[in-house]
DNA sequence: AAATCGTTCAACCGCACTTGA
DNA sequence: CTCAAGTGCGGTTGAACGATT
């Protein structure tokens, strides 16, 4: 037990993955599935433990992801399920379609955390800070920090401006119909997916607006026959134009390579984005999945998801700035969009909209 | 321009749980 | 029932980057 037995075999990478394994990963999983992570390496090619591969395909790889900013809506959702749930980010994520539990905890610890202090709020109590605590709070801040005065932490030095910041904070709570009740809802077991078919399923919204981010993107997609997914399987994972004067190692550097920085799809489809869900058995439904893809590398770290669309008489340098400009509204919009999630989905409504996802106990 | 510091986030580690022989 | 292999999850680390000195 303990250490998985994959890792203690020598010679095995560890680090940043380079464009090429991602390659084959990607090529390996989205032509075969996923049965077994620890023979994934193996049969993909690649030096890596199983759980290293399991762990880059959910958190990196798998197209539907939605990458960028948490919009505010998320923010205030992540808050309201923290609160309920604790540090349980891969329950956290199946409230939140296309994040990773490892995007949403390091979202929490870098910035969250941070915001709720400056409410006067404790991340894990999501209570109140006492006056004390603030103090000893902003001392601990001043200690570990003690040259960024713009990231003080903000005192609030009366009561009453405590039970406003406070009283904002729980109107989250509020607003999203976590109560009692519904925590214990919350807190059975869930037998969805966290990434659910029905993103993809048209006249199916039971996640309010919020879906239309996801079509937004799927209705520019071109679906693909299996036949053409049988044969059109080479993904390129070619250099985009570059951007930036980086140098050629660089792009080409393993450690600083694995930046990567944007990753096309003009087609994506499948049935459970819960990547240890899908095997070979179900056949992973990728028939409308991917048929080209490529990465590119930018001197930026950030990954911004980049969807290539297949437009003709449009050079593909175009599309892709174009589709990233799109894609930068759709994020504002989504912003908008998520207004409407349905938080109360967490609660009674859970069973009342058509699909018990929720385990009868 | 170089050094230092703070922040972010991809990836690793290790434990707990599940599954199957 | 036991044990080992496989998987999932949360905590932690450290490289890379931007900001500041």
């Amino acid at each position: 037990m303990g250490r998985h037995s994959c890792c203690l075999k020598q010679k095995l990478k560890k680090g940043l993955w380079s464009p090429e394994e991602d390659e084959k990963l990607f090529n390996h999983i989205t032509r075969f599935g996923v049965g077994c992570w620890s023979s994934v390496p193996k049969q993909a090619g690649l030096q890596r433990c199983g759980k290293s591969c399991r762990l880059r395909w959910i958190n990196y790889l798998r197209p539907d992801l939605k990458r960028g900013m948490f919009s505010q809506q998320e923010e205030d959702l992540i808050i309201s399920l923290h609160q309920v749930l604790g540090n349980r980010w891969a329950q956290i994520a199946t409230q939140l379609p296309g994040r990773t539990d490892n995007e949403i905890k390091n979202f929490w610890n870098s910035c969250l955390k941070k915001k709720l202090r400056q409410q006067g709020v404790d991340p894990n109590t999501h209570k109140p800070l006492s006056e004390t605590e603030v103090r000893e709070d902003e001392n601990k801040c001043r200690e570990a920090d003690s040259s960024s005065q713009p990231k003080r932490l903000r005192r609030t030095s009366n009561s009453e401006e405590l039970g406003q910041a406070f009283a904002v904070n729980s109107s989250i709570y509020q607003d999203s119909g976590l109560n009692e009740a519904s925590e214990n809802k919350v807190l059975t077991k869930p037998v969805f997916d966290p990434f659910p078919f029905f993103e993809f399923q048209p006249g199916v919204n039971p996640v309010g607006d919020n879906s239309n981010l996801l079509s937004q993107y799927h209705q520019n997609f071109i679906p693909l026959d299996q036949t053409q997914l049988a044969t059109n399987f080479d993904f390129g994972f070619t250099s985009m134009p570059r951007l930036t004067n980086l140098s050629e190692t660089d792009s080409s550097d393993n450690n600083s390579s694995s930046r990567l920085s944007s990753l096309f799809f003009n087609g994506t489809k499948e049935n459970s984005s819960n990547s240890s869900n899908m095997n070979s058995q179900t056949e992973f439904q990728m028939n409308n999945m991917v048929s080209t893809a490529s990465f590119s590398w930018e001197s930026g770290t950030r990954l911004e998801p980049m969807f290539q669309f297949q437009l003709h008489g449009i050079k593909s340098e175009e599309l892709e700035l174009r589709s990233w400009q799109e894609d930068q509204q759709q994020q504002t919009q989504s912003s908008d969009d998520f207004s409407s999630f349905p938080l109360t989905s967490l609660s009674e409504d859970l069973t009342g909209v058509g699909f018990d996802i929720y385990e009868q106990i």
